[in-house]
DNA sequence: TCGACTTTGTGCATAGCTTCACAAAGGCAC
DNA sequence: GTGCCTTTGTGAAGCTATGCACAAAGTCGA
């Protein structure tokens, strides 16, 4: 039926070996900068941070692209693992809410450089709208619906306070966008078929803060010996 | 070294326990400002965004905190929460790199309102030296170790670029600092002993594209169907 | 007090992820 | 070609997380 030249096994990758397939590239692409020809999985696992026999389960994930005694190449697995994430092809994203964080966002070399395109920015308060941001002009939220379907955009960064966000997302899924990234701290409801990926800036420090209280307390071991404190 | 024993009565919370604690207790504080005394674990989990047994199985990591027939305490389980994930103490934080990012960080309400203090933003540039961000002003990276003694910041937020983190890095965990958050795109290397949570706006987008991607080819489903192709 | 009803806390089965360990596959020297 | 060396790709085992299903434990009205 339809033919998938490149591709004989992009089937059923778990989301977890997706989720490093990024930072594999990262690594991938200092390396190709410092002109490595090659890397062994063991190279390639200490640069990304991860253990080597997880790294040869990924990559085994989306084809056989190494070379028994000698490793992977570098610019092949780099256009592997890039086509695999489809960031060959260009992605129109929009950004909706430009505040501090929208800003910030806007200005992000790490986007432009893997095949994101900022298409649009927009925001409802009428100080910000009209400003020129990271080479764009900051337009209204009442051109949403316009901006994604005429720009062609497919993934929208939602930057907006908790509050307006539910209605955003319901806006822009309506406009046709299935692939939402969230900033604002809700939990956005969506109907099937559409991925949100939740970005939370507290909530990083608040994991950080279990650890490091059981740190200051001794360590993990010791707090199980507290005796039962006081109880409603 | 760490000794690992494995008692029968552990209080080791599962990392994934930990991850979700912050999302129940964001949405018990939205619970308790709208004035709800109680709340049953399938409300909670409705607002939180997970499955309800698994939320039951989260809290009762903590304890016995419910009462059957009726829920859970908002007050209470607010209470026991924060206590376990450390934010009923008051954590210093130091931000360093104040770029467009960090300065996003520093205006981020979402700290302040759960125990983290802003104790101090540094950045190398001198430009920026000087400037008044969220009231604090901005000091020279070279007062990196002074602010974290002087101030007793435990943990530290990297937002610089990618170049400069691993040495800020270095700095901070030769000062004591063992919690570290960190925004640049970079694999830090750290001692045993030392936390490093990684924030990477660029992978998130590209989990999302590779999932977009699936969509545009015909969806999973169809993607097993495929017949082989031909194979390099 | 009792019985109907609600909701928790958890045993258990399952699914998914990680890690080990090693056979298979390729390069290289001679 | 042969033998040795390196490194991949993967079966299998172990571990962690998830979700079902239900007994236990509590509330509440009569």
């Amino acid at each position: 039926m339809i033919r998938r030249i490149p591709q004989a096994r992009d089937r059923g990758i778990p989301d977890a070996t997706v989720a490093r397939l990024p930072l594999y590239l990262r690594a991938l692409n200092g390396m190709a900068e410092r002109g490595t020809p090659t890397v062994s999985s063991e190279d390639l696992a200490v640069a990304a941070g991860v253990n080597s026999a997880k790294l040869r389960k990924d990559l085994s994930h989306l084809g056989s692209y190494g070379t028994r005694g000698v490793g992977y190449d570098v610019q092949y697995l780099i256009y592997q693992i890039s086509r695999e994430l489809g960031l060959t092809q260009d992605w129109a994203v929009a950004i909706v809410g430009v505040g501090n964080l929208g800003r910030a966002l806007a200005n992000y070399g790490g986007f432009a450089s893997r095949g994101f395109r900022i298409a649009g920015l927009l925001d409802a308060d009428p100080h910000v709208v009209g400003d020129r941001i990271a080479g764009l002009v900051v337009e209204h939220t009442d051109e949403l619906e316009t901006v994604i379907r005429q720009r062609g955009v497919s993934i929208v960064v939602i930057a907006t306070p908790a509050a307006p966000a539910q209605q955003v997302c319901d806006r822009v899924i309506a406009a046709g966008v299935t692939s939402i990234l969230n900033f604002a701290p809700v939990v956005l409801a969506v109907p099937d078929g559409v991925d949100v990926r939740k970005v939370d800036l507290s909530i990083e420090l608040q994991i950080l803060a279990f650890h490091e209280q059981r740190k200051a307390n001794g360590g993990p071991i010791m707090a199980e010996e507290w005796p039962d404190g006081v109880v409603m």
